[in-house]
RNA sequence: GAGCGGUUAGCUCAGCUGGCUAGAGCAUCUGGUUUACACCCAGGAGGUCACUGGUUCGAGCCCAGUACCGCUCACCA
């Protein structure tokens, strides 16, 4: 084995092997219990980053432990298309202002390419971090399978009513020309200038300039006192009372003719000038406006503010728009026009001022509406878009009463069907879905799923229907009889009265046509169905519907292909065609199957029917192997295959826009399981367990899940949300790229120290929902501890290498496991136990950075530094060999590469995933304490040699007693660098540890003894005073008193062996108190409880060596008194 | 404005339902070529658990208040 362990060399190999010997791959048709994680998927076209690498680390450990534990273990990997996201990137990457540049089609084709190229290498950096994914189930939020699902929730959820479109405000990103839902809308705080302005009379405010210039209504509060003033030019001005009276400039220019509450002003009509010309307006009095604010009086922009808009609504105002969609203003603003917002708002300032209606300006902190993909400005629109309902009611058929989809989120938490760790996130996400308001999906961009709505001449909404065609299976052949592949045979009797039964199956419904293939069998049974529809229904022969060609198999095998046994899911052997010929051939001829006017009946055959049901929705090949291999389908069985059908007729158009990203995310843990259709993966593996995500996420994809979820499948999806916190530098500050020196790549740093350390280190000191800090120096460390586990794994390959185990078994660790013998054997068997024991019940809880520390201070403080150490004394390479592969295994799901590497190292067998987690019975509590003894003995030797600078290698006398055991002598003698005999020298070093008394064979250091007199001093004396007062030892529970009891005794004995005498009891505290009583004024106990203070005080500042002056004690002179109280050791301290 | 977190060693943080002398990693200091490992070994120093009160026999932990920091939410022009 190398000196060093090296990653580079080690990682991908190992990859490689799991996924080529298929480990990482879930079998839908175990019997263990399932335990399921979707991964959060990410971005197609991204990068990893620091963020995925933490997700990454977290999900594989608790896959792998789960795995471990016996668990079949899904995984599911996948990408997002990211929508605006991916927009964005293509569009720089393309060297576009607008994706209008070129046509839809083209623009979509360069998405794909875009995606389909970013997509490995997204998919080869999650593999660097060694995650236990199952690829062969990979699925992307934009493929066929996921866009059928998501047609299909469209369809079911507008069904129900839940999908309606309306007209309403919206947030508009000028940047991503589309809309946006609430929560993709990030706050940003700017300074701004506060404008107050005059509109006829009235004093206005605002900060948006630019949209209050059109005939507008302007409101007032209807209680609020506003004040009619004149000026000597015979100019007029409405105000609050409040504002009139704070401003001295209107007081100055202005007197009060009379004052009214709004509701008096309402109706009044006026025309007046403004930046953009002259404009009509009128007063509406509504309590919504607050008096208190500015001016007390305001025009709304109806089109321009989601409030301004309810008030539009509220009194039927006119919607007049302002502002266009690329962010300029419309004709209406007159000289403004065509300016993009901010410049119009400077301009119109301008104009104001020129014209004298700029009253004052001042500054204004303004929450400005941002996008949080494209980073340019929000505006509130109004625009027709597609929304989902949260609060509209629909009949849940889980519980059978109405509810809506905000209360089925609710319910999720508050009914502990999904719990989220942290806990305390549970109230941000109420908070969230408390206010939740509509859902707007719909997107005016192009990447992303189109919205699957049509529009006829008239604007009437057409949906795609739900139609199915029905599959009946042929009946028994003569090759079933013969159990041969290929050849065309007729039916056998049997297969004749199969014929029949599918008659009886379909003979109520209207079938217009039966379609079968070419071949034998299926024209029979045709044949007979027709005769029995008394030759109402016509036959087509449709030879692409023939079984999976095998007539190349069939000519190298001879005349017929002859199956052995039950029929293989293996396609080299079954058919020449190759999947992806199968997968065209069955898209192609569902194509043409759903053209197919009225109801048809299907004979097919059980291959190319399976491939049928399977290519209608999804292109995976791989996902077709696993479906076959799950379908059933006897003979003479009828099969509905479900479908969407677009809607057609003349002039449809389907809607432009696209849905919201998060709308398929939403469906993710279940659209990658098959869902709609009832598969063996959704069955066996859906309700997933847990959703491991950042917290930033939660709203925009969790909760979106668990809406979904419930809606469509009946179950929430998951039971358990973990959520991580974002990865940050040291000092809490996000991971720039402005700052290299602490910016860290996880890529990067994956090639400089190992996937394992990179792991380590996002996960150890990491709580979830707080900022994971990260630097270069912890990544460092954890990159230390894997060395140290080499060459750990190095010492017990030395230590086999010489000494080769026994029995085969114990290549593997099998369950005869080689048995503790030593001492120190015995201690860490032991400890393996309580490891084990603690580490799992950690991961359990999600305590994962506490298990990791477990395991790494376990291997590092004790397997190393102790036990390696030992048995380098008295060896057991046997038990040292098996007790390190168990530690393998248990720190296999934190580091996996490292522990696999070291598994093969040591030649034990197969794979470490595949064994079982340990779980250790051993337990020798006997040998535990000895040996923690004996590591007090050393440490406290080794402590006393450090002091004297000695030199290692130089041993030293020293005397022990009471007698210890061979063994444990041996082990003190060794560690401690010392030799046992007798000490005659005078003035040896005295050292007690517990029971044991040592003296060593150099000269006493005063000092030190001093100073650990001291320390038992202050130590007895806290003990004392706990045991003095009677309420600890009444109240407390009776073991905690003693073992109070305990260690005073044990202290006290320890201070006697180091030559110090034992303080003198309290003998006259009654006296003290009684004293302190009297003098205070205060009653005995209170003098009682005063002393005791005093006491600990006195013991304090002494242990503390601190000077420390009393005083407020009233009347009572220590000084006096103090001669006696001689358990003061202090008094000479004290001034 | 509201809600939620946090404040523990120089730095980053653990500390479970209150109970031994409050822990870890990194940094720091001392001494070390001991045949697994200098990506190491041995040892040391370093803390008024933000502050003020309260509950309790006992508080880092529970309660109230204060200060500062962070996050989230919110339509006040």
């Amino acid at each position: 084995m190398q000196k060093n362990y090296d990653h580079l060399a080690s990682e991908d190999p190992i990859y490689a092997a799991w996924e080529a010997a298929g480990v990482l791959e879930a079998d839908e048709n175990s019997d263990k219990k399932s335990y399921t994680i979707p991964l959060p998927p990410p971005n197609v076209t991204g990068q990893l980053h620091l963020g995925h690498a933490a997700m990454l680390a977290v999900e594989d450990i608790l896959i792998r432990h789960k795995k471990m534990t016996g668990h079949e273990v899904l995984w599911l990997p996948g990408t997002d298309h990211a929508a605006i996201a991916t927009e964005n990137v293509v569009l720089k990457h393309l060297g576009l202002k607008s994706r209008e540049d070129m046509s839809r089609a083209d623009f979509l084709s360069e998405c794909r390419k875009f995606a389909s190229e970013k997509h490995d290498r997204i998919v080869h950096q999650i593999k660097k971090m060694g995650a236990h994914l199952d690829w062969s189930r990979e699925a992307y939020t934009f493929d066929r399978e996921r866009n059928f699902a998501v047609n299909w929730i469209f369809k079911k959820l507008y069904d129900d009513g839940l999908i309606t479109r309306g007209h309403r405000m919206i947030n508009w990103s000028v940047g991503a020309q589309s809309v946006l839902a609430d929560d993709e809308v990030e706050w940003q705080e700017n300074n701004e200038d506060f404008f107050e302005f005059w509109c006829g009379p009235f004093l206005l405010g605002t900060v948006r300039a630019e949209t209050k210039c059109a005939d507008s209504p302007v409101m007032v509060h209807p209680k609020a006192k506003y004040v009619r003033a004149r000026s000597a030019d015979g100019r007029e001005c409405i105000v609050t009372e409040k504002y009139f009276t704070e401003h001295t400039q209107l007081r100055k220019d202005f007197e009060i003719q009379e004052t009214v509450p709004g509701k008096k002003l309402e109706g009044m009509k006026f025309e007046a000038e403004t930046y953009a010309g002259k404009r009509k307006f009128w007063v509406v009095a509504d309590e919504v406006i607050d008096p208190a604010f500015g001016t007390g009086a305001m025009t709304i922009s109806t089109a321009h503010s989601p409030d301004d808009f309810v008030l539009a609504q509220k009194y039927d105002f006119d919607l007049v728009q302002k502002i266009d969609f690329k962010g300029k203003m419309t004709q209406i603003a007159g000289p403004c026009e065509g300016l993009p917002v901010l410049e119009a708002r400077k301009r119109a300032g301008e104009i104001m001022e020129e014209k004298g209606l700029l009253f004052q300006r001042r500054p204004y902190a303004n929450r400005v509406p941002k996008c949080y993909r494209s980073d340019t400005v929000v505006e509130p629109m109004l625009s027709p878009q597609w929304f989902i309902s949260v609060e509209k009611e629909f009949p849940d058929p889980v519980s059978g009463k109405k509810t809506t989809l905000k209360k089925l989120m609710q319910e999720a938490v508050r009914g502990g069907h999904v719990q989220i760790v942290p806990k305390r996130f549970e109230k941000v996400y109420f908070q969230w879905i408390d206010n939740l308001r509509d859902w707007c999906i719909s997107r005016q961009i192009w990447w992303g799923h189109r919205i699957p709505v049509w529009y006829d001449a008239d604007e009437n909404v057409h949906l795609p229907e739900v139609k199915s065609i029905t599959f009946a299976r042929h009946g028994e052949s003569e090759a079933n009889v013969k159990n041969v592949i290929g050849g065309d045979f007729s039916l056998t009797e049997k297969g004749k009265k199969t014929a029949e039964q599918i008659f009886k199956a379909v003979k109520d419904q209207n079938i217009s046509k039966i379609i079968c293939s070419d071949l034998k069998r299926s024209k029979e049974t045709a044949a007979i169905v027709s005769e029995l529809f008394a030759n109402d229904v016509q036959i087509e022969e449709w030879p692409e519907l023939n079984e999976f060609s095998s007539s190349e198999l069939a000519q190298k095998a001879g005349k017929n292909f002859r199956r052995e046994g039950p029929l293989q899911i293996n396609f080299d052997q079954l058919t020449d065609e190759s999947l992806d010929q199968i997968r065209d051939r069955a898209q192609s001829v569902f194509a043409t199957l759903q053209e197919e006017a009225g109801e048809v009946l299907v004979i097919g055959h059980q291959n190319i029917t399976a491939a049928l049901f399977h290519f209608s929705r999804s292109d995976d090949t791989e996902g077709f192997v696993r479906f076959r291999k799950n379908w059933n389908w006897g003979r003479g069985e009828c099969k509905d295959l479900e479908f969407l059908q677009s809607p057609r007729g003349k002039n449809l158009r389907q809607d432009e826009d696209t849905l919201d990203t998060w709308f398929s995310s939403a469906l993710w843990p279940f659209s990658t399981l098959g869902w709609p259709n009832q598969t063996r993966d959704f069955e066996k593996f859906y309700p997933t367990d847990v959703l491991e995500t950042g917290h930033d996420i939660l709203f925009f994809w969790v909760a979106r899940m668990i809406m979904f979820g419930r809606y469509a499948t009946g179950e929430y999806p998951f039971h358990t949300v973990y959520l991580h916190g974002m990865v940050t530098d040291e000092q809490g500050r996000k991971m720039s790229k402005s700052r290299p020196e602490t910016c860290i790549d996880p890529l990067e740093t994956i090639e400089e120290v190992g996937a394992d350390a990179v792991r380590l280190s996002l996960v150890i000191g990491a709580t979830p929902g707080n900022p994971i800090p990260l630097s270069k120096e912890k990544i460092a460390g954890y990159r230390n501890f894997v060395n140290k586990l080499w060459n750990a794994g190095r010492f017990v390959q030395m230590q086999t290498s010489q000494n080769p185990p026994q029995s085969p078994l114990e290549k593997g660790g099998g369950t005869a496991s080689p048995q503790p013998t030593s001492l120190a054997d015995r201690w860490i068997a032991s400890r393996l136990t309580t490891v084990a024991k603690d580490v799992a019940t950690k991961l359990q809880k999600y305590q994962i950075s506490a298990a990791g520390d477990a395991i790494y201070h376990f291997v590092w403080d004790e397997f190393c530094d102790w036990y390696i150490e030992a048995s380098k004394i008295n060896s057991n390479p046997a038990f040292l060999r098996h007790l390190f592969l168990e530690i393998l295994k248990l720190a296999h799901p934190l580091v996996p590469f490292i522990t696999e590497k070291l598994w093969k190292e040591l030649g034990a067998e197969g794979v470490l995933i595949e064994q079982a987690f340990p779980e250790p019975t051993f337990q020798d509590a006997e040998s535990v304490d000895e040996f923690a003894h004996i590591r007090e003995v050393v440490t406290e030797i080794r402590r006393v040699r450090a002091e004297k600078k000695l030199n290692p290698r130089e041993k030293i006398s020293v005397q022990i007693s009471p007698k210890l055991e061979a063994e444990s002598a041996a082990l003190i003698e060794s560690l401690a660098g010392v030799k046992f005999e007798k000490i005659t020298a005078a003035d040896a070093t005295k050292l007690s540890v517990g029971k044991t008394e040592i003296l060593l064979h150099l000269p006493v250091d005063a000092t030190r003894i001093e100073k650990e007199k001291k320390e038992l001093a202050s130590q007895i004396a806290a003990l004392k005073s706990r045991l003095a007062n009677p309420g600890y030892t009444e109240k407390a529970p009776k073991n905690l008193v003693d073992q109070t009891r305990k260690e005073l005794a044990e202290a006290e004995e320890k201070l006697k062996k180091l030559g110090g005498k034992a303080f003198e009891e309290k003998k006259d505290e009654t006296w003290l108190v009684q004293e302190i009583s009297e003098k205070a004024k205060i009653s005995s106990s209170d003098a009682k409880k005063a002393l005791q203070e005093f006491e600990q005080f006195i013991i304090r500042a002494y242990s503390e060596k601190k000077r420390v002056k009393i005083s407020g004690l009233g009347e009572f002179d220590f000084e006096e008194k103090r001669k006696k109280m001689e358990f003061f050791m202090a008094e000479e301290e004290l001034s």
